[in-house]
DNA sequence: GAGTTTTGATGTCAGCACACATCGGTGTCA
DNA sequence: TGACACCGATGTGTGCTGACATCAAAACTC
């Protein structure tokens, strides 16, 4: 009973959407969603508000709470991928962060490399080498604290704002990744190699070496964990054209 | 007075604490707020709740809503990269954009090789076409239009909902970059046959191809921009340890 | 079929009871 | 006398409720 009230509603209608229980052009009233939670109207119309700002539905007079088409969602939005990943769109959502981490950190470590603090490069290549320790010692649990902190570095180096933000999602993307038996007995060998590589240039300030051997860790995840994915269908969203 | 009264205080508020206005760690009453803006307190604590939902704000039990830190922000939502254009954040703000740009657009060019519709590969090379034609003839307005739907559709196009998502945010920067005088009066050359090798090997379903010639265009276009930004301060967050 | 009225939903307001963190006073003990 | 623990007053967010305003869909009138 720790959680509000408000909480539990935008959880309970969050999660009832993104997972597919309401579907697309589904229509709710409010006074309903008062009895269904057994809260009053304050609370169902600040959960609708919050809901309306993640673009999951959309409120019309005279008519009610309408769920929107999931292209319409934030798909950035911390909830919403916290639901995705609990739901049915687990796959598709963890093959979007796997892409966007492929984007993103090749570009942060190259940022990094120019920017970043000179604690932070050294902690980063602290960490490469404890990295390799534990891989080589076959010490899995102490190798993902690390392999997160690591990346949570690179993120965090690059000094721009969106790419430190995305720090808790690639978290997810790696402890899910071990807790769901995806990863090998041991660290690949080159994978161990390339995450020193990766500090060394940052370290060193070559952004373009810590670019690519960011890139070429970012391959290898993909490649591992692409097969997971495989029967997700993808979607395109049509361009508005104006 | 069209905008609901709920709108304009999420409006005002946003707007206030991300230009600044409100600093960190300042801290409101909700009943001065009602005063302030003149509307009652379901509308106060339904923006409220909003703003919370967007990282921008905390409600204390008898302190009062605190405005968090920037780097608690959630830099991904719309309202607040709106917000930050609008306020003292742009310049920070169009850089982050553009290294997001930097980063997605290649790995969006290379999925979109893979996996875009066959409409829509043809819709991008007749596009690149006339984006050489528009830019042979110096019509920057139609260029504009056309390069805009031209990343539109690599974003759309690769499938991923995520990429999909920033097409709001690039168009943002490229009318920007137009308004603001940051672009050549005509495109460079190359940025004109990059576009349309982009086009053609997405077409071909080269994704390498794609990806380098995509990495081509936002290298130069980073180029560009860059000297408008370089007195920004750069944020590094702390990662937090655990 | 066009214009008007009715209806029913959200939007907004104001007042109340409650939970609970903070502050300050009171009492106890050393 | 001073330090510390306790405890109640106070103020503020949380939640509930009844009433009215607003507006658009639907029904109705001509």
């Amino acid at each position: 009973m720790s959680t509000s009230l408000h909480h539990r509603a935008v959880e309970h209608l969050g999660t009832r959407i993104v997972g597919g229980a309401l579907p697309t052009g589904h229509v709710m009233l409010a006074e309903h969603l008062e009895d269904e939670l057994n809260v009053s109207r304050s609370v169902v119309r600040e959960a609708v508000r919050v809901l309306q700002s993640l673009g999951l539905v959309e409120t019309i007079k005279r008519v009610g709470i309408r769920v929107l088409p999931a292209h319409r969602w934030n798909p950035f939005d911390p909830l919403v991928i916290r639901w995705r990943l609990a739901g049915e769109g687990r796959g598709a959502q963890l093959r979007s962060l796997a892409e966007l981490r492929s984007a993103v950190e090749p570009v942060a470590a190259e940022l990094a490399a120019g920017n970043a603090p000179g604690s932070l490069r050294q902690e980063l290549v602290g960490i490469s080498l404890a990295m390799k320790e534990a891989g080589d010692a076959g010490d899995m649990a102490t190798f993902l604290d690390l392999d997160i902190r690591f990346h949570a570095l690179v993120l965090s180096g690059s000094g721009n704002e969106m790419f430190a933000n995305l720090i808790g999602q690639v978290t997810e993307t790696l402890t899910g990744r071990t807790v769901h038996g995806l990863m090998p007995e041991h660290p690949q060998k080159e994978a161990l190699q390339w995450h020193m590589d990766v500090a060394h240039a940052i370290d060193a300030g070559n952004g373009a070496m810590a670019r690519d051997a960011a890139a070429k860790i970012m391959r290898q995840t993909i490649a591992e964990l692409a097969p997971s994915w495989d029967d997700q269908p993808r979607v395109f969203v049509p361009v508005s054209r104006n």
